[in-house]
DNA sequence: GTCTATAACGAGATAGAC
DNA sequence: GTCTATCTCGTTATAGAC
């Protein structure tokens, strides 16, 4: 009895990773915009009714996609922290940076479906915030760590900003000066600023050594963070 | 004779507008993938064959549609610089800086054809670059001015993006030392960095006073070019 | 119970004949 | 420029195979 529930579990596992790996193509070819269930289906030799034993709408094959995509480039971020683990927060910092990049290059349609325009009609539901907080905590960790050991500068913080920023700093990393998560938050989007540009052709006849430019621009980062 | 041919340039110039106009609102509801001139022509009340007089594709549309977004956020950025052009130049960069997030919060779907993830199966033409460069201009501008004021603090430089420096200084700014043009070039990318974030919907559950968070950041963006 | 296939709906796009 | 026949889509109801 095992041995069949076993069985079937894994063919459902199977057929949902196809399913998901077809309509990853089709990100690819067409876009999320234009991502459809029966075009998967037909491309997977199935019928269109045949998905909605695993997934209960287009919209949710969606967000399936977008909770992989933020997944695998948490991961890819995390593994860089770790492999980084001995080094300074500095150098640490630039590894998950140059991680995020890497991932993105390497996965450009994923990474539109995720930082790119949202998709019309489609509002991600919050099951996604979690996954889609996993880079952002990263980086937060590495300057928790560098704080600990005395590796931070402080940083100014106008009046205007101090109620937010003691709002933010109660929600996302209380151990953390105010000052401190503001400037991780804007360097957090200014990160995902520099790779969509890369990603997205802002930079083209601009910027030909895009992995130097890079590398100096996530150092640049730190610094803005009090990394040092 | 050339009254007739006015009124008939007029009235192209009319219907041309109406065209965009149309395509605008086509963008705002299905986004740029789904453009299609049938379905703009139709809610003008035209027949698509018509619409050919005019555009000869949907991708000549896009390109039109997508130039005049740089060109109406290019203006007003230039309008916001020069209506802070006795102010510091600190003042300056974070007046266009908020004048870029302006545009972008009261033009979100055009921001995100021009800004947000690429439309599948089409290359903008080299004809948007004069229209996409006009913001980064105005950065420029404002650091020359600067840096003619002494008001330019000198940054550093590895060594292995000197020969990228000193190629995009070449390219687009001589008159600046290449630390500054690689520092403009990052800075640039951050800034939308951060207008993305707030417009995509990253910042969601994160930043809440999104104000006075970005005249924070774009002070901060300012002090990585040297403006001080 | 779990799945796939057939058929259908209502809405919309499209191609081509006229 | 108009009309129509034929496609697409998401989604559901239903019937039958394993």
């Amino acid at each position: 009895m095992s041995t069949a529930q076993g069985a079937r579990a894994r063919a459902r596992t199977e057929v949902t990773a196809a399913i998901k790996e077809e309509a990853r193509r089709h990100l690819a070819k067409e876009g999320a915009a234009k991502l459809s269930l029966r075009a998967v289906a037909r491309d997977l030799g199935m019928v269109s009714s045949a998905l909605y034993r695993y997934f209960p709408s287009r919209d949710e094959l969606l967000t399936a996609l977008i909770i992989d995509a933020y997944d695998s480039l948490g991961e890819a971020a995390e593994q860089a922290r770790d492999a980084a683990a001995d080094s300074a927060p500095v150098a640490r910092w630039t590894a998950v940076c140059e991680a995020v990049r890497g991932w993105a290059l390497a996965h450009p349609h994923e990474y539109a479906l995720i930082y790119g325009s949202p998709v019309p009609g489609y509002a991600a539901p919050q099951t996604t915030v979690p996954a889609a907080a996993r880079v952002g905590l990263v980086l937060i960790g590495i300057v928790r760590d560098a704080r600990e050991h005395g590796g931070l500068s402080e940083l100014p913080l106008p009046a205007g900003l101090r109620p937010e920023a003691e709002r933010m700093a109660a929600d996302l990393a209380p151990e953390l000066p105010p000052e401190s998560v503001a400037a991780l938050a804007a360097a957090w989007a200014q990160l995902f600023g520099l790779v969509s540009f890369e990603l997205f052709g802002q930079f083209n006849n601009v910027v030909e050594d895009r992995e130097a430019f890079f590398r100096h621009a996530a150092m640049g980062l730190a610094q803005g963070v009090g990394l040092r």
